[in-house]
DNA sequence: CGGATGCTTGATCAATTTCAAGAGGGGTGG
DNA sequence: CCACCCCTCTTGAAATTGATCAAGCATCCG
C-alpha cells in the first residue's frame, strides 16, 4: 500500500487541451477510430483524461452508470461478486478497450486498475448525444459490444468446458493475441495480473493456477520469464493444448 | 427422427402478406418495438417468416452471417463445440430475443431449435440498409445487445464460481423472470429443455442435473409437475439458493 | 409389444479445491 | 545496510465436488 492515496483522480487537461485525441496511440484500435478530425475535436470536448494507480476501483457493480471509460494505457479488470465474496473477473481490458456500459442506468460490474492505467472519461448524457449526431461513432460502439459478446461466449466455453490446463493456454493465447493486435510482439507475452486475478477469471483457484503453470513450464511448453513474461515456446503447440485438440 | 425432415423451410408470406408486424405478439419486446407504423412496414418488405420443427438446425457456427434472425414463438439453443464434441450452450432464446450478430461474417455459434420455432429472417444487407435509416432501430439493437452483454457476464459468474445446486437454482430463476417479461405467469416455470441442454448450458452433466434436482425435490424446494413444468415453492428461498446466501 | 431415447439412481473415480506450510521478493524501518 | 514483515507464489497432502462408468426405469412411438 502506497503512503497515501496516488489513486485519486489526476485531471491531466493541461495536456489534453492541446489535443487529446490528434496524437492518442489506441485511437484506431477504439470507438474514435470511426471519426474525422472535426467530429474528434467535439469528442475532445467532453472527455476528460484521467490516471489511476494500479489497484484503484474506477466504478462499483450497482452504480450509477454517469460515466463510459476508454482505456488509452495500462489493464483494467472487471469483476462481479457472489454474497460470500466469490469473484468472477469478466475480463481484462487493455488499451483500446471501452467500459461502462450500462443496462438500467446502473454498472453491471466493478472496474479495477491492475496496473496503472490512463482513462478517457466520457459523461454518459453528453456521450449519448454525441452518439445521436454521429451515427458513424454509434455503429463503431455496436460493432465493439458485438466483439466483446462473441469474447464472452468463447469465455463461456471455456469456463464451462475446458480443463484447467486448457483455461491457462487458452488465456495465454488470448492474451498474445490481444497484444499482437495492438502492435506488440506475440511472444513473450506480458501477463501482469497476479495469480489471483488469473484464477478468479478462469474459474480456478490460485494453487491450481500456479501449478498448472510449473507443470506447462516442466513440460516445455512455456517459460516463465522476468518481468511478468512468459515465452511461449510453440504457438501452434499451445494452441492445440487450449482446445485439448 | 421423424421420418422425414419437417425442419426444412416453409415460407408462411401467404400470412406475412397481410400483416406481418402489425399483430406480431412479440413486438414490444424486440428491435420492432422502436418503429413506427411506416417504418415496420418497410421491414415488413424484407422479412421472412419461417418455421421450423424441434432439433433443427438453422445455422452453425462459421457459416457466412448472411441472415439475422428475430424469435417469434418456441425457444432456441446457441452452442459452441470444441474438437472432441465437449459442448457449451451459450443461451437459450425465447420469443422477442434476436440472434444472427455476427463478427467478421460469420457466425460465432451454432443455433438449433429446441421446441418448434418461427423466426423471422432478414437479409443481411438489406437490414443493414434499413438500421442505418432508421436510427431508432440502431439504437434499440445496441440495447439489446448490452442487455445479452449483462446477462453473458452473469453467465460467466454462475459457470465459473457456482455450485451445481446453485447453477440450477438460478436456472430455475432465469427462467421464470423471463417469463415473467413476456407475460407469462412465473411460477410453474416451463423447462422445455433435456437435461442434456441443461447441462450443457451449466457446464455440468446430465447426472448432476438430475441429482440436483431430485435434491431439490426431496428438500421441498421445487415439484416437479407434467409438461416439462417445475413448481417452485419459495421464490426468496430459491434466490437466495441461487446465490449461496 | 418392442425399441429407442431420455431420465434417474448407484458406485467408483479423478480433477480440482481446500488446508497447510514454506520460499521468494520487495519495501520499510531500525 | 541489514533485518523484518508482508504479500504473493509455490508446493505438498488430504478432502470433496462433480464426473465417469454402469444399470435400471419410464415414456413415447411406431
Amino acid at each position: 500500500m502506497p503512503p497515501f492515496d496516488m489513486g485519486r483522480v489526476r485531471d491531466l487537461n493541461a495536456h489534453a487541451d492541446i489535443n487529446p485525441c490528434g496524437a492518442c496511440p489506441v485511437r484506431s484500435l477504439t470507438v474514435c477510430a470511426a471519426l474525422e478530425v472535426e467530429e474528434l475535436r467535439r469528442l475532445a470536448e467532453i472527455l476528460q483524461t484521467v490516471r489511476h494507480e494500479a489497484g484503484h476501483t474506477i466504478f462499483a457493480e450497482g452504480d450509477p452508470a454517469e460515466t463510459l471509460y476508454n482505456v488509452t494505457a495500462g489493464t483494467m479488470k472487471l469483476y462481479k461478486l457472489l454474497p460470500d465474496g466469490r469473484r468472477q473477473i469478466t475480463g481484462f481490458l487493455l488499451p483500446g478497450d471501452f467500459l461502462g456500459l450500462s443496462v438500467n442506468d446502473t454498472y453491471a460490474y466493478s472496474a479495477e486498475s491492475v496496473t496503472p492505467v490512463t482513462l478517457c472519461r466520457f459523461p454518459r448524457r453528453r456521450m449519448d448525444a454525441l452518439l445521436e449526431e454521429f451515427p458513424k461513432m454509434q455503429r463503431r460502439l455496436f460493432s465493439m459490444a458485438s466483439n466483446e459478446l462473441a469474447a464472452a461466449q468463447d469465455q463461456m466455453l471455456l469456463l464451462g468446458r475446458k480443463t484447467a490446463k486448457e483455461k491457462i493456454c487458452s488465456f495465454l493465447m488470448m492474451l498474445s493475441q490481444r497484444a499482437q493486435r495492438r502492435g506488440h510482439k506475440e511472444n513473450p507475452v506480458h501477463v501482469p495480473m497476479s495469480r489471483a486475478d488469473i484464477a478468479d477469471y478462469l474459474g480456478l483457484t490460485t494453487e491450481t493456477v500456479s501449478r498448472t503453470f510449473t507443470q506447462l513450464k516442466t513440460s516445455r511448453v512455456i517459460s516463465l520469464l522476468e518481468g511478468n513474461k512468459v515465452q511461449i515456446h510453440d504457438m501452434d503447440q499451445i494452441f492445440d493444448l487450449a482446445e485439448g485438440a
